[in-house]
DNA sequence: TTAGAGTCTCCCCATAGAAGGAGAGTCAAG
DNA sequence: CTTGACTCTCCTTCTATGGGGAGACTCTAA
């Protein structure tokens, strides 16, 4: 009278995931089953839904597949993830913050150049638009 | 004595772009080679290096092959392309506001976490990391 | 025992824009 | 004529995260 664990299908169902993704997340060792039944199929604890949850809000906080296994590594050795976690956030932040940079550089030469557009220009049989002269 | 045209690897040098890069604009119909050599050779014209540069130049403001490829076929129909590009930049600026705003409110998000992150929480054996509450 | 639902593995597909390479054919100079 | 450089088409691979489906197998309730 083992726990015997959940199938997939149930777990896709309580934890919202499709169940394509939970083999995928398995596959890449994010998502350990507890075993396999006799015919082969996937049983996973209780604690396979924290870990999903936990999956997903990192998810949503921009980390990638690759670095919340990272995470979940720490965890699994028995370690509170929080500090990597943080480190990973505040990476986070400096990417936004480089993004936001070039966005708003790459925002300024758009506007200047529709700035001085000119709608109906003369012809140019040197270029193909006047406006950006190539 | 036809102007016989340039071969691949000769615009490739001038143009400074790859072969590879030059046979992909070719098949998606960018960059329309003059014909063929007996042998099968592409042939481009002079008119290639104009069109490259239009190109790279557009790519360079964030539009699509698929977006140049429309503004080439207003050019090639023999219209100023200027009014189609600038509609396109007015988009893009539209795209960069939208992704700005989304990148502020997030970077936001991943700053309130960071504030009141603890380096060393408490173990909680029903979350794995307690300052996420996941 | 059987039917139907669930699950398995394996493979292809998608995005966007190419890059890398194999194997065969072509071109130009000596 | 030969040789080395150039080019051709066709196929696979890359990123990241899965989605879709085929064909076979398993599980469970009646």
């Amino acid at each position: 009278m083992t726990a015997v664990g959940m199938k997939i299908g149930a777990l896709a169902i309580r934890s919202g995931l499709p169940i394509k993704t939970l083999r995928y997340y398995e596959d890449l060792g994010l998502l350990p089953a507890v075993g396999r039944s006799e015919g082969g199929y996937r049983l996973f604890a209780e604690e396979s839904l924290r870990r999903l949850d936990f999956i997903r809000r990192l998810k949503s906080l921009g980390l990638t597949l690759d670095e919340i296994q990272e995470c979940l590594a720490v965890h699994d050795a028995g370690e509170l993830p929080c500090g990597d976690i943080q480190r990973q956030l505040q990476r986070q932040i400096d990417l936004v913050d480089g993004r936001l940079r070039e966005l708003r550089l790459f925002r300024r030469e758009l506007q200047s150049l529709l700035q001085n557009w000119q709608s109906d220009p003369a012809p140019n049989t040197a270029v193909i638009c006047p406006n950006l002269n190539v």
